[in-house]
DNA sequence: TCAAGATTGTTTGTACGCAAACGGATTTTG
DNA sequence: CAAAATCCGTTTGCGTACAAACAATCTTGA
């Protein structure tokens, strides 16, 4: 008989979120090509807030300064990101959407929703709110 | 008044399941220091089979050839990999978990669980079960 | 049988993701 | 007001993760 002790690897909740994690990045790279998931995820919250320091673009998109360092240079280097010094404190990098920006996220934002709505697509509709629901308990 | 189109990162699948995941990763490094997760994924799987290939143990724990290879690599520099080269096929290195892999493994299995029990720990265990069920949907 | 195709392990390059440390700027607090 | 604490951005180092390419080795099919 199975002991209480038995470990199965695919039933350990960290395993199937890894798995579920891959699916999702599969998908989401079969639909948008020219960005990452999570450089979509940093411009998407910097159109949303506008204007915002580096660190704090990285709080509201839960990356640590040093990876928000890393995602916000690529996007500089893709025309993504305009920055300047913040006037009222000489720390802060103050960074803005581009036009560019604007346009590629505009354009992207359907296909954002598909990537979502196909990830959760082996659900129903009611399984999915209730999976989503339960999810954010886990944050 | 929202459009259809309002896209909304906070509530997006992708975006919660890497903060979720995010949470799972922080409460297994609180209470397993010496491996990471995916380390423990990959020891675990191995002393589950036994004896496998390389390639074989990366598809067991969901990991490409060049990220199980580098894994591999570190459990060995700990000792707890032994390897040969397979005599029925000479493309193919044998991997076998060496008897500090298994006191290891049997000291942390514990550990592992309740980390699994840490991480459904906001949710009720009629939630958990609901979840994990459709988790696996979604892989 | 033997050429075509697949698989094994490897390397290189890019991109997160986090810990730890750092100097400089700002805020808090005693 | 000055010291302590905090915050800002940066760098280094390590560990996943995956794409793409490669040589060596099997396997298969005509």
């Amino acid at each position: 008989m199975a002991s209480d002790k038995d470990y199965v690897l695919d039933d350990q909740v960290g395993f199937l979120m890894r798995r579920a994690t891959q699916r999702h990045l599969g998908i989401f790279g079969s639909q948008i090509t020219d960005l990452t998931p999570t450089q979509f995820a940093a411009l998407a919250k910097l159109c949303e807030i506008g204007e915002v320091s580096q660190n704090a673009l990285g709080r509201a998109t839960a990356m640590d300064a040093a990876t928000i360092k890393g995602v916000v240079d690529r996007l500089r280097k893709k025309g993504f990101i305009s920055d300047a010094p913040d006037p009222t404190d000489q720390r802060r990098l103050l960074l803005k959407p581009t036009a560019s920006a604007w346009e590629n996220y505009d354009a992207l934002v359907g296909a954002a929703h598909q990537i979502s709505s196909d990830t959760l697509d082996p659900l129903t509709e009611g399984e999915q709110a209730i999976f989503l629901m339960l999810l954010r308990k886990l944050i």
